[in-house]
DNA sequence: CTTTTATATAAGTAATACATACTTACATGA
DNA sequence: TCATGTAAGTATGTATTACTTATATAAAAG
């Protein structure tokens, strides 16, 4: 009964006057250490063939605690990664601010995105790879986190059009799947067989063909 | 021990005369009714919420066979995946060999691939949402009719570098890379919802900005 | 007629995701 | 100082799961 006082002491309740969100909800340590165990485990296998028993022991905790916090393993996933969203999505609408035209956001867009799927793996995997299989997850709140980020993209492509730099004979929301798609599957062979790949070369690759396409010009 | 006899006489031994290939392998009826099952059963459902038991009292056999002829629960997933894949790699092959030119080829390429996902929604969600997320199946056969497919494209690129009708300023395989990520997110959405779409149109708007991009032309 | 081989089945098993009942720690307010 | 409410944590249980094994049958082969 007083083997296990030591560990509890290693949070204490400093979060108070120097948080930038004044009223700051304490999260619990076993919720973050499940979620750095999710992580780490993901690097290697699939979501699927990682057990409940596997994170709770690599996360130190009992299993029963992924339930408490995320109610199922879907749900641990899919808070997993609307961390990573969140903070996707917020630095790359401030990114885009201070850029005019519709064009050179769109360079901004797909470079960063190139990149974030690039620097973590962990991120992408999930994203592509083991979340959309399961009907669930489009019902999800972490859903509507990607659908900010598609709607970010759509409202360029309409000002594009508007102001005249982007061909008006295409449905905006059909470049949106275009420009999506060949992001994605640029990334994706690096993301599955774990090669190290060059973003900014891709992502000049990428915007070369989708602003000029892949006809020779005379 | 004999209310059962009645259903194993649907399948006589008709397969001998008639088949175009010579020796044709007996296919067990058992075999075939799994197949019909899954693929009826991942209509509504993901494939990890689909069980074995389930599999087995929707085709009316015993759940042991589906190991005896798939060894397990994913192999019977590449299974099925390899019967359209080969089907349409091999309609592919076919429909590209009276086309001339590089870009004519793109178009049939493209044409086939949307219109294959769009009219087959159980070979899109299995080859889009349920096999990519297993680490195992890129070691399998089924994969390997995968490469088969994309490099059928490859060869179209260089062959369009080569006679100088598309730009030799971005890797051949980037290109690719370009094309098949834009097919299959084109797609995506409605795969996904279960929308009918116009493969026509979304053919056209396609290889519209693939070859001429998405900038306005003056 | 016997042996072999492929097809089928019933009855398991270990492991899985998840549930339940319970305890401990701690904050608040009288 | 005590009572109360709430969140964090745990031990133990359970139905279901993918997969296995031993055995039966029926047709083909010898």
């Amino acid at each position: 009964m007083k083997k296990d006082n030591v560990e509890k002491m290693n949070e204490p309740s400093k979060n108070k006057s120097l948080d930038p969100t004044p009223v700051k909800v304490s999260v619990p340590p076993s919720r973050v250490k499940i979620v750095q165990a999710l992580k780490l485990l993901i690097r290697d296998k699939d979501f699927n063939s990682i057990t409940t028993a596997e994170i709770s022991r690599v996360a130190g905790v009992n299993e029963a605690l992924i339930y408490r916090h995320f109610n199922d393993k879907r749900g641990l996933l899919h808070a997993v990664l609307s961390e990573y969203l969140n903070e996707f999505v917020s630095n790359l609408m401030f990114d885009l601010k201070g850029i005019k035209g519709a064009i050179n956001k769109i360079r901004k867009f797909v470079w960063a995105s190139i990149h974030y799927y690039n620097d973590d793996r962990v991120f992408s995997k999930i994203q592509l790879l083991e979340v959309r299989n399961f009907p669930g997850y489009f019902e999800s709140e972490t859903y509507q986190i990607v659908k900010r980020y598609a709607g970010l993209l759509l409202e360029i492509i309409e000002e594009g059009i508007t102001s005249g730099s982007i061909r008006d004979d295409i449905a905006p929301s059909s470049i949106r799947q275009f420009i999506l798609g060949s992001i994605e599957h640029y990334c994706l062979p690096a993301i599955i067989f774990g090669h190290a790949i060059d973003g900014d070369v891709m992502a000049d690759n990428l915007c070369e063909i989708l602003f000029e396409g892949i006809k020779k010009k005379n």
